[in-house]
DNA sequence: ATTTGCACTTGCAATATGCAAGCAAATTTA
DNA sequence: TAAATTTGCTTGCATATTGCAAGTGCAAAT
């Protein structure tokens, strides 16, 4: 995950180089959908990844142009992560995985029964929440 | 990856503790899309997996139930890899990295039609390929 | 003026990866 | 039928990444 290099011209291997590991999905998996926008929220979930670990991840998406940093309105201490659009697109990946889980592991009753609620109709559940994400991105501007 | 603790009880993160790494999703991919079957096929995909990587992935693949062993019809010494339907059912999340990836990444012209002309119809084309792959797994049953 | 909160960095031990070589069993070749 | 090759690994070892704990610098609160 510290390397920049391409394995090969495959779209699933330059992606995989980009959240292929085992903690940007849950950092965009906080963004998403737990409103978690700062360091220590981050730090803060349940799976308990280390601080430097994190750092480097923020790094590499920020690179990669799936996440950006603002000034955070609350205090200059503060720093607001935020997805980009091209972060927010992996929306449909992210849906996909929890379908699949939902179909494979023990889940909690309610976690499954989400779960399927948004598998009902899940362009329409998907386009919503884009939307709904973007729409946000408008609200305040990049710094960059 | 070595590893089997549940790092939480969300399913993204269990998910990404099957799969959730820079190989697992590329061994999958080549025994959905291209027909590659034997542990020597992985090997020369174009990346480049280390051997006693490649082990260890399809060994943990198969622990999780993603894959199956198989003994090979043409000779002893081969073995035959294939995806389970828990396998087979990974297909749409990979179709989503495939849309997302046409979407941010230069891509060879005659790839991004195919993912585009896949995109149009994902439905379909994703229960069509499920559809096939889950057929051929009743041709020769597991030995297990 | 001092403590606290926030976003990190640093040091170090433990683990995972990548590379090359080796190995046993089955098959092919000479 | 003996030797070479193929196949699916394992092993050893150097390097890279991870995880944990402690520390740092700046802003804000007390």
């Amino acid at each position: 995950m510290e390397t920049n290099k391409k394995r090969s011209d495959c779209p699933l291997g330059c992606s995989l180089d980009v959240f292929g590991d085992k903690w940007s999905l849950l950092i965009i998996r906080d963004l998403m959908f737990f409103q978690k926008s700062t360091y220590n929220d981050f730090l803060k979930s349940a799976e308990g990844i280390a601080t430097n670990i994190l750092a480097s991840r923020l790094k590499g998406l920020e690179k990669n142009g799936v996440i950006e940093k603002l000034e955070h309105p609350d205090s200059k201490t503060k720093i607001l992560y935020r997805l980009t659009p091209k972060g927010i697109d992996l929306l449909p990946i992210i849906m996909e995985v929890y379908i699949w889980s939902e179909k494979y592991f023990n889940l909690p009753a309610d976690i499954k029964a989400t779960i399927k609620e948004a598998k009902k109709d899940k362009d329409k559940f998907a386009k919503q929440l884009t939307k709904e994400l973007k729409n946000k991105l408008n609200e305040k501007k990049s710094s960059a």
